[in-house]
Parts: structure tokens; C-alpha cells; sequence
DNA sequence: TCCCATTTGTACGTATGTATG
DNA sequence: CCATACATACGTACAAATGGG
């Protein structure tokens, strides 16, 4: 009975033995066949290997394997550790998203601006070693630096900014919180729902200004990643 | 389209209203004639709300409401902010458990001890407005504090420290990570699974000493509370 | 103990919607 | 626009647990 803990069981065996992270299962029918069952029973069996976050489900793609369970027990000795305050300039950071976007009112009070104005989003990932960490949404509240950060693909963002506008950001506030992912920030950090994330919050000023340039929210996998406060 | 979604919402806004925990939802082939789909679809419909934790499937007997979702959801508004460098000062707290106990390999690496020896467990949780925050755990060195840390009740434990033992502590390191809870922390903070919680780890020094004299892990709801971080 | 009705759990089949490349 | 692959929804059947007679 239960075909399905069966298949299940068989497919997380094939994953520690084949597969590594980052590669998709073969097709669902492909499997039913290969198990001689119904689609379904594959789902259902798949359904586990996503509940244990083994794997992410990618519609129209297939279904990811997220990582070996090895990584998975080392757990505390594997953490990365990084500094809490270099939030915003890290280093080996890749572009996902560029845009103005119309600014919404949660964002527009973090902002301090106008409701009808546009903004700069930018959205990068961290990755180290291959495996991504920490994906942050930075919003810029001058339109203007547009035309210059359209061209930004990667590296430090309060680097570039600094060499190309001459802008000095200055941290104002930093706050921490910790959150089950939304699917974006899962299928960017390859987590599952049951991975929390960690989420620090920023607000940056131009030096010598009141007014805040740049509001940021990272979000990094808590099972990866620990941050230190210096005293 | 997804039927499932609106079901389990209007799921979820009938348990609000008219269920009480313990109480048994209608079976789920009158619950499909109800909304007029196939079982299977309320079925996936009640997925959800299990995995939101506001349900129970009881085989053969029926699936069972956990609890009211008042809690569940306060709104990002209900937050409540603390200070990052307060932790371990914090005035409105209980003691849970205050114990001697034998050092186990992790809490010797931390407060760097030997093996063998017997430190001190405080356990306190702050609730404010009746509402439990966070717990924190107090792992103290030195067991020769015992014999006056035992009659610790409420309050600050560092106060507590400088006023009897005329101890100043001072912060070494701080670290931030984010968990699911175990299931002790689920009871003492009153929340499921699905809500992560906010740990910090402190590490703290007698003042004009090398030697650790404090290691404390805190974990907050992260439903209820963001932390914030002074420059 | 056994039977039986009820209710949830598993498995099969089929069809169609939706995202990806 | 198309083929592929996952997502949702319908239907049917039977297994397994529960509780009462």
C-alpha cells in the first residue's frame, strides 16, 4: 500500500545518488511510466520530496532538486556568516530585475516621496559558492539616476553609485525581522517554504541630506546564513 | 479560475466565524456538494488550510479546527519594535526554568568551559500587553552564582547581576539568525510551526575579564516583533 | 467480536488550463 | 505558434480508520 512513500522514497534515493542541485527530475509522465502508475501517484509522491524541501516544483519547466541531503545535515558547521552592516555593498551581487516602477504607498512612506512619483527598482542576487544566499530589492527614490544605473549588471550597487553619480550613501536605520519566504524568494534562494528567511530592512540618506535615497530589503536563507553585529 | 483558493478562503472565513477549536468541519462530500465541486477539490482547498495550520484531518473521523485565527494574521501595523542592543537587559520578564546543569559540548564552546562542568540555565519569556514575545535562554559560566541567581524572579537579569553580585556584564559578539521553532518555543510563544522565529545569540564578558561570562540565545515571534539597530 | 455506515486516504483515469522555451 | 511539462478539476473506485449497534 501507500505506492506513493514508495516512489517517493525511490526518487529521494535517486537524487542523493544522481542528481545535484540546480537539475530537474525527469518529466512526471515520465516517471509514471517508469514506476507504471498514474501521474497523480507521481505527484503525490513529489508532493513529499517538496514538503521536505528536496525539491521545487517549476511549472512548465519541471521539478528542481534543491540540494543534497548532505548540505542539509551540516547545517550549523556549513553556516556563512556575514557582517550585518555591509548590507548594500556587497561585492559579487548579479542584477534579476532593473525598472521604474510607480511607487506604492508602503513604499512611498519607507521613501519619504510622493505617491505619484516613479522609482528605481533593483533587484540582485547574492550568490557564494554557486549557492545563492541573500536576494535584496533596493528602491531608489531619484528618478533621475536612472539613466545611469540602467547600466548597473552587478558587483557593489553603493559602489557604482559612488563612481559614477559621485553619491555617497549613509545608513540611517537598519531593521531585522524573519519571515517564511514569499515563492519569489524561494525560487530565487532554491528554499522552501519551510527555510525561513531572514530580512533586514535599510534606509539610506545622501551624506548632508535629510532625504532618504535609498530604501532596501534583503532577504537571505536563514539555513545558510548567520549575521554578526560589531561592537 | 482556481476553485480551490476560494474555497479554502471561505473555509477560512466560516471557521472564523462560526467554529470553535476542537470543533469537526462538515464531512467533505457535503462540503463539495456545498460549493458544488468535486470532493478532490475541496480536498485541496483544505490542504491549504492545514498547511496554514488552522486545521487537522482526523481519519475516519473527520478534519478538525485547531484554533481561532485571530492571532494568525495582525497585520504588519501590530508590529512591535525592540532594540537589537537590549537583549538580556530586558526589564518585563518572567523566569521559566532556573537550573544548574552539565555543560554539553556547543554551550562549552561557547562560554569556553570544560566539558565537565556545571553552569547555570535561566530561561525567561517577556510578554508585554499580555502577549508573549520572546524567550530567552541564559547560559551563565560561573555555577558559584547559583546559590543568588536562584532566587531570581522577574525583571532584568543584568540588573539583577550588578545589584547583587555587583557584576557588570559587557556585549561581546551578537548573532543573528532566523529558525523554525521547536516545539517548546510553539508552546511558550503560542504560535504553529509556520511562524519563524527570530533567534539572537549574544555572547557576554565581565568587564576587565577575558572570559565569557554569558552566552544567551533569544528567540522572538516574528510575527510580532522587529528588531532595530542603532548607528 | 463482528458488522456496518460514515469519513478520510489512496489510486486510477480523463480533460483542460497555464507557464516555459 | 508550437510542443512540453506542470497545475487544476472533474469523475470513479476501493482501502483504512472510526464509532456505534
Amino acid at each position: 500500500m501507500r505506492i506513493y512513500l514508495n516512489i517517493s522514497r525511490q526518487l529521494e534515493s535517486d537524487i542523493r545518488q544522481y542528481f545535484r542541485p540546480g537539475e530537474y527530475l525527469p518529466p512526471e509522465m515520465q516517471l509514471a511510466e517508469r514506476f507504471r502508475v498514474n501521474r497523480h501517484t507521481v505527484r503525490r509522491a513529489i508532493d513529499e520530496l517538496v514538503a521536505n524541501g528536496l525539491v521545487q516544483r517549476h511549472q512548465g519547466k519541471g521539478n528542481m532538486v534543491l540540494r543534497q541531503p548532505h548540505l542539509y545535515r551540516l547545517h550549523d558547521g556549513a553556516h556563512f556568516t556575514g557582517n550585518l552592516l555591509e548590507q548594500g555593498s556587497l561585492p559579487s551581487s548579479q542584477v534579476i530585475k532593473s525598472r521604474l516602477i510607480p511607487v506604492n504607498s508602503k513604499l512611498a512612506m519607507e521613501l519619504q516621496v510622493e505617491q505619484e512619483q516613479k522609482i528605481i527598482h533593483i533587484q540582485t542576487l547574492r550568490k557564494t559558492e554557486g549557492i545563492p544566499r541573500c536576494v535584496i530589492n533596493h528602491y531608489l527614490s531619484n528618478p533621475d539616476w536612472w539613466s545611469v544605473l540602467r547600466h548597473f549588471r552587478q558587483g557593489s550597487l553603493h559602489d557604482f553609485l559612488r563612481k559614477t553619480l559621485e553619491l555617497e550613501l549613509k545608513r540611517k536605520s537598519t531593521r531585522l525581522s524573519a519571515r517564511a519566504p514569499s515563492n519569489e524568494e524561494c525560487r530565487l534562494l532554491q528554499i522552501n517554504k519551510s527555510v525561513p528567511v531572514m530580512r533586514i530592512k535599510t534606509r539610506n540618506q545622501l551624506r548632508g541630506s535629510d532625504q532618504i535615497a535609498e530604501f532596501s530589503v534583503s532577504s537571505s536563507r536563514s539555513d545558510l546564513i548567520e549575521y554578526v553585529v560589531e561592537h
